[in-house]
DNA sequence: CGTCGAGTTGAAACTCATCAAAGTTCGTGG
DNA sequence: CCACGAACTTTGATGAGTTTCAACTCGACG
């Protein structure tokens, strides 16, 4: 199949969730700009690579549809995943500060993306300040995600991750349309467990005395939130006027 | 004391810690105009914030001598320390997605700060190309850093933490011309440990662990790194070569 | 001189990892 | 389309590592 036909009838100026993406806030003709240069590329299958560590930076990925992780593989060689990413997620801003890729990026299902080659990019934003305050923007959370995941970590106990992983995810399909309290996860349980830190079985465990007490149902990858404010307890969450006398 | 005997003989241009800094790659135009919009602030003393989180973002903030800490405070209201910053970093990358900042960042003894106002920032990254390259070079190593974080977290346990905790710092006071194998940690032990995921009495049990073991010295805030080697063999670090067959 | 915060050390408790084994789903080739 | 093997998931038993609780020391400071 010819490379022009994944292309036909998508661009930035129609896409669904260009709010969540590089576009927003961009004005119709930046917007132009910004998609000539974006490549829109054949779907990945799941556990296809955008990229490597270590090979030459040539791009950022912006999702389309579908899911990816990224992780590093230390020293010693084992993987850690930093993030997943859905449609709308930028995709390699922790490599831009250098020549080469500092992580992997894999698709967990069959997914599509648009390849925004970094050269192109450097000097679009050159021009258009609009998108350079987006990538910045962008930036900006992901390091402010970071911050708190540091948080979870360091702070919560194996239930208060996996509630509190359970409702950033109902968040996120939220904020692209879907729905926020029926959800397929397309990670495996070792992926969420190497994600919060937890093994396996602890994943397994949890979400299994969660489904029995009624807070989730839990059918293999499908999660259906039954009580969100229960588990925004279990996850740790508090009103704020619990603190203020 | 007027504003202005703080600023004497103080600018980018003859700044020791530039290279780290944003003046890195500057020509010395863009390095003077950068200078122009910096205000340069009367010390800070121990205890005292630079800004906190829900305040209006006005300014980012390098290190110009001292040390801070950033920190976020969670709903159910404990503190979670993000970072700490030596000479050259910046402080309040995490903010620049919100019009207010999301985080605290307090000095840890007497500091001093070149105050960058955020506005005027932007303006001057329209102008400056390589300004703004360096900017989100600088963004691109904290996410990095952030990530390499979570890896520390997820997957190594105390000791292998503080060892980490104490090669970064000596990695970071080197390449700032100081000594990397003496040198003064101007946080408590609970700071550390809050850092780390660790409570106040671990870190000082695995502290006198190495001092007894010969490792390292400890006396105090004072460290002395006597035999590197062995501390990266406990950091977990092993060489390339073990796994490339 | 007494108090207060920071640091150290010990003993007990608890959470989660580890090891083991069985059950289930997925994907691929016949 | 089905069958087979591999990958993934679940559940149980045990133990290691870290937290928690408690007591004590030390130095700073009014």
């Amino acid at each position: 199949m010819s490379e022009r036909a994944w292309n036909n009838n998508i661009n930035c100026q129609n896409c669904s969730i260009s709010q969540l993406c590089l576009p927003y806030t961009l004005d119709n003709l930046s917007l132009d700009k910004l998609d000539d240069i974006i490549e829109r590329k054949r779907p990945y299958r799941k556990g296809e690579q955008l990229f490597q560590a270590g090979q030459p930076l040539k791009a950022l990925y912006a999702v389309r549809s579908g899911s990816f992780k990224s992780f590093t593989v230390s020293n010693d060689g084992d993987a850690q995943i930093t993030a997943f990413h859905l449609p709308g997620d930028l995709i390699g801003f922790d490599s831009i500060h250098s020549p080469t890729y500092t992580s992997f990026a894999e698709s967990l299902e069959t997914s599509m993306v648009c390849e925004i080659p970094f050269q192109s990019l450097e000097k679009l934003s050159d021009q258009l300040p609009l998108l350079r305050r987006q990538v910045m923007r962008l930036m900006s959370s992901e390091i402010s995600a970071d911050k708190q995941m540091l948080s979870l970590l360091n702070n919560k106990n194996a239930e208060q991750r996996l509630a509190t992983f359970l409702l950033d995810f109902s968040e996120r399909f939220k904020s692209r349309g879907l729905s926020s309290k029926e959800f397929r996860l397309s990670m495996t349980r070792a992926e969420v467990g190497n994600f919060l830190g937890l093994t396996v079985e602890t994943v397994s465990r949890l979400l299994s005395k969660l489904h029995k007490s009624g807070v989730i149902q839990v059918d293999g990858k499908f999660i259906l939130l039954q009580q969100i404010d229960a588990l925004q307890q279990l996850a740790g969450v508090q009103l704020r006027s619990c603190l203020t006398p």
